[in-house]
RNA sequence: GCGUCCGUAGCUCAAUUGGAUAGAGCAUCGGUCUUCGGAACCGAGGGUUGCAGGUUCAAGUCCUGCCGGGCGUACCA
């Protein structure tokens, strides 16, 4: 028997007392229901349509529609001759709610048909939720070996703000697919071998700042050595690119320009020695290695992001001339010489060719990608491939991908069933509404991002939430602890400094997450840093209350959730807390489809709306007895899912603040 | 030119991929404040979803045309 629709399609339990959800539940008894349909005549479905009929179930858009609906009546109806609201009917008449929900009424509106579920059936799923160390969600049935491809800084170059999206939604990705039960690898595909290390090269042979470096540069500290390289980048790339009203703003970059006229091709040359295997350009290049790897790892480490693998371009260095020849000889693929490089005519004779090869002999981006790809095919052995990039380079993963199913990448037979995905995600924009340019010198520092994030998250601590005192007394005065306001408990300097840190890092990787990926956005210091609403500070703030309770109330958490006493939930509040709890395992599977972060974001936003509202309607330690221990119930599941959920986000949590 | 993505409230963004009355945050205005933490809660105003057609039970979403913009378009990554 198969089930359709989502997980549910892959054999996962539909109970969503033994880790289902209960969409998938839902979802199970409308496709028995339609079977019963087609059986019975009224409308002949065909079993490969049943999935994407009964994937027409969702979550209403109002509670007062209930809590699941499902839509296909109306899409059925036209097929059997039927009204909508008749087909409806017919569905209705054969759909079993088991003790799960309400038995289904009438159709509402055209034809949908709501469901709503049982209190008694809600309660036993929270408390099942409460004894499961994955809080009601199950792995999914068919683990894949995903590879998720992200950060990818160039070294050397300095990061800004822009850079961030790849780090932060890459590593998102890989904590939720690793949570769903997946087998992850992440790796960092370090631009440590293309061009910016020709830049690099010609600038320290020709503008390096002696000041800045006396004898031996290996002995310095890295932030020195590593921030005269970002100042040769900079400087050089200016001068290669030559253009005159850059130049004009900067007379260094034009004395430059004007004694060495031919610099881009000599960068160029620089870059070509360095492939060609040239001793000084080699040594300069394993001689700054360390130090570069160091400052990423440095940034990295800052953002909590780690990978299992940081297998630089560098790595596919040796494989790329074999990876040509291998192209050109194979007759599948057709690679050939045209003006001087070699290139694969994906598209015929008039569509630009996937280059693997420049005329000077230099390998490109796309040589390595494609080394990379047989290398990861070889030793990994992956279902899918994520490449969490930016979506201006879309074409060249399209040609990318192409090339790699034409050739096989090694291994002809596996290739066809592996998923290769361009997770692609919009441009940052500065507040002109136009992208940041890498290229431009005067971007906002990623690092300066980060440290201001903080320092805000570190006003807000001393902030005096009531109003100014009538006497002006100034609100921020820099003490630590006298202006805090009531009721915040007390911390002292290093716990401060170490939430400032969480909360500020939070409202950062936060502010681009909740947004659709594929968007291009705005990029606002005061939007990214902000502390209320739609933040990662509002659910931080959640759970720093769900432990004010417990630590206040002394109560064992252990064995709370242990116990085997029930929950109740007969008001509004504690009934859509408790469904939205409910809900976590959806928004999980929602992610995972299109790749969307936001989609875990937005849930998580509910969920804590839904327990701020509760927290402020209803008394927990004051309540008493049964409902009093079926309120605490409540809030430590909320407190452990929100916890979760935000730790898939790559946001860390606090017990105050 | 061709390809591609986009245009939603004053601002910044959502919208379960064709579903019900297009939602949030910020900003504005009003309320909650002797009860577990006010980085909070409750509420109000604010929209012809760029424009014009079309498809159907249903369109911000799909199709056509126009207007405006981003990005890409052979040896950067």
């Amino acid at each position: 028997m198969t089930a359709a629709g989502g997980d549910a399609g892959r054999g996962l339990v539909h109970d969503p007392l033994r880790g289902g959800t209960f969409r998938d539940a839902v979802r199970g008894m409308f496709q028995a229901a339609l079977e019963r349909l087609s059986a019975d005549g009224v409308v002949r479905i065909a079993a490969e349509d049943l999935p994407g009929l009964v994937d027409q179930v969702r979550e209403t858009a109002d509670p007062k529609f209930g809590d699941y609906s499902g839509t296909m009546a109306m899409a059925l109806a036209k097929r059997a001759g039927l009204k909508p609201r008749d087909m409806a009917i017919e569905i209705i008449r054969r759909l079993d709610g088991g003790d799960l929900f309400e038995p289904p009424t009438e159709p509402v509106g055209p034809g949908f048909i709501n469901l709503r579920v049982r209190e008694d059936a809600l309660a036993r799923a929270v408390v099942a939720a409460l004894h499961d160390p994955r809080m009601g969600v199950a792995p999914v049935a068919e683990p894949e070996t995903v590879v998720i491809d992200f950060g990818g800084p160039n070294v050397a170059k300095p990061m800004h703000v822009g850079h961030i999206r790849s780090t932060v939604i890459g590593d998102a990705l890989a904590r939720i697919l690793r949570f769903r039960g997946h087998r992850v690898i992440t790796d960092n595909h370090l631009g440590d071998w293309g061009t910016q290390f020709g830049m690099i090269l010609w600038g320290w042979k020709h503008c390096r700042d002696d000041s800045r470096f006396t004898a031996d540069p290996s002995a310095k500290p890295t932030a020195e050595l590593t921030a005269e390289l970002a100042r040769l980048y900079r400087l050089v790339r200016k001068v290669a690119d030559a253009k005159p009203e850059e130049l004009a703003r900067d007379p260094e970059a034009a004395a430059l320009a004007a004694r060495y006229p031919d610099t881009g091709r000599e960068v160029l040359a620089e870059t070509a020695k360095l492939h060609e295997g040239d001793p000084e350009n080699r040594a300069l290049w394993e001689q700054f290695m360390p130090f570069c790897r160091a400052e990423i790892d440095r940034i990295f480490s800052r953002l909590h992001v780690s990978f299992d693998h940081a297998l630089g371009e560098s790595f596919y260095q040796p494989m790329l001339a074999g990876v040509v020849a291998e192209l050109m000889a194979d007759p599948a693929v057709g690679a050939r010489e045209s003006r001087g490089a070699i290139g694969i005519f994906l598209g015929g004779e008039d569509a630009p060719p996937f280059l693997i090869r420049k005329a000077d002999g230099a390998f490109l981006y796309s040589t390595t990608d494609l080394a990379t790809l047989k290398w990861r095919m070889e030793h990994w052995k992956p279902d899918r491939i994520l490449y969490v990039v930016d979506s201006r380079q879309g074409p060249h993963f399209e040609q990318l991908f192409a090339t790699a199913k034409l050739w096989g990448c090694g291994d002809r037979h596996r290739i066809d069933g592996v998923e290769l995905v361009h997770v692609a995600f919009g441009t940052v924009l500065g507040e002109d509404g136009k992208p940041f340019k890498t290229r431009a010198g005067d971007t906002v520092g990623l690092e300066a991002l980060l440290d201001e994030g903080v320092e805000r998250a570190g006003r807000m601590q001393h902030a005096g939430d009531k109003p100014q005192p009538a006497d002006g007394r100034p609100q921020h005065d820099g003490d630590t602890t006298q202006h805090a306001a009531e009721g915040r408990p007390a911390m002292d300097a290093a716990e401060q400094r170490h939430v400032a840190e969480i909360v500020g890092m939070g409202a950062i990787k936060y502010a681009d997450l909740s947004q659709n990926r594929t968007t291009d956005y705005v990029f606002s210091f005061d939007k990214m840093l902000q502390l209320t609403g739609n933040t990662a500070a509002y659910m931080q703030y959640a759970v720093a209350r769900v432990e004010g309770i417990f630590s206040k109330g002394g109560i064992d958490r252990a064995a709370l959730r242990q116990s085997t006493q029930g929950v109740s939930l007969s008001t509004p509040q504690e009934r859509a807390l408790a469904l939205e709890l409910m809900r976590f395992g959806e928004a999980l599977e929602d992610v995972e489809i299109d790749y969307r972060p936001n989609v875990l974001t937005a849930w998580l936003y509910e969920l804590a709306g839904c327990y701020s509202s509760f927290y402020d309607a209803l008394p927990v330690l004051k309540a008493e007895g049964a409902e009093r221990d079926s309120r605490l119930a409540l809030c430590d599941l909320t407190g452990r899912i929100l916890r979760e959920g935000l730790e898939l986000l790559g946001i860390g949590t606090v017990e105050k603040m």
